[in-house]
DNA sequence: ATAAAAGCTCAACTTAACTTTAGGTAAAGT
DNA sequence: ACTTTACCTAAAGTTAAGTTGAGCTTTTAT
């Protein structure tokens, strides 16, 4: 009964947000509500999927404007269904997949000298690849070679 | 002769990033510089491997507050070696772990019902154990379970 | 030698993502 | 019934991470 009805205060205490942060989503359109007689918000359940997804974005970096766009994909006039849902997250895969090839790139940047047998960091052919880099142009540091950002 | 002499005009551009955020990165203490005789800034070559990590690691949602204390590990007074590298990689190994365990969960997360078999959003079973994580208390959602940020 | 390009400092401005405050209404508990 | 708790709106304030601008000095190119 009171499942498509959860109040603010309830979304929060469950998406573990402020009530503030969901009155700013909603303002920026990243949720939606219907109001009561009272004029209080009222959030049908799947926008517990569509804070956490943007909670969970947002940790690794995904900016609100791009979490909106991609949450744009959504129908609105109805509840997402399965199918719904994964036509967002295909949308997302190369973006996801981008930022964990990104860290595992970052991880291995900083770890990957224990393999490679240099003693000195003016030896090290993964330190010197780094500069060589430099003269590619501008921004064109070891990461970036492998996958970009933004 | 001039690798240990890098101006700040130089170092933006291997670095792809404006003179301002090297001064700023310098205020904050992330970055350090000698001056030269007219007191403009030099810059020994490890400074590129500094920032080149402070790049990376904000694209993936790490702030500057965190990668300062990170980089705070390696020595100040002299070119840190592929040692002084590898300790900050150890310490940060944890932080990147669980940033790629979070981004591959919220993938999962997107992705993972064409598995479930389920047909309908209200009798999916990883939907709905998103939300019997609310009755564990605030902010126990899905992705939570597993790892933390933060 | 001189002019253009780089640099310097310090202060103010910007943007994203919220949070806080103020002043008032609605709903729930006793 | 009444009082405490939850909500509402609108505007102002906050923090992180830079960026921009003004006025002045140093280097570099011709």
């Amino acid at each position: 009964m009171k499942d498509n009805n959860l109040s603010v205060g309830d979304m929060a205490k469950r998406c573990g947000v402020n009530v503030s942060t969901l009155h700013f989503y909603e303002e920026k359109g990243l949720i939606k509500s219907w109001r009561n007689q009272g004029n209080q918000r009222r959030y049908p359940k799947d926008t517990l999927r569509r804070v956490s997804v943007i909670k969970a974005a947002q940790k690794v970096g995904v900016s609100l404007e791009k979490i909106k766009h991609a949450l744009a994909t959504l129908p609105d006039n109805r509840t997402p269904t399965m199918e719904d849902w994964q036509i967002l997250a295909s949308h997302w895969n190369s973006e996801l997949n981008a930022r964990i090839q990104y860290l595992e790139n970052l991880r291995d940047l900083l770890t990957g000298c224990i393999g490679c047998g240099c003693l000195s960091m003016s030896n090290c052919p993964i330190y010197n690849d780094q500069d060589k880099l430099a003269t590619e142009g501008p921004g064109a540091v070891i990461l970036n070679k492998k996958v970009k950002l933004d």
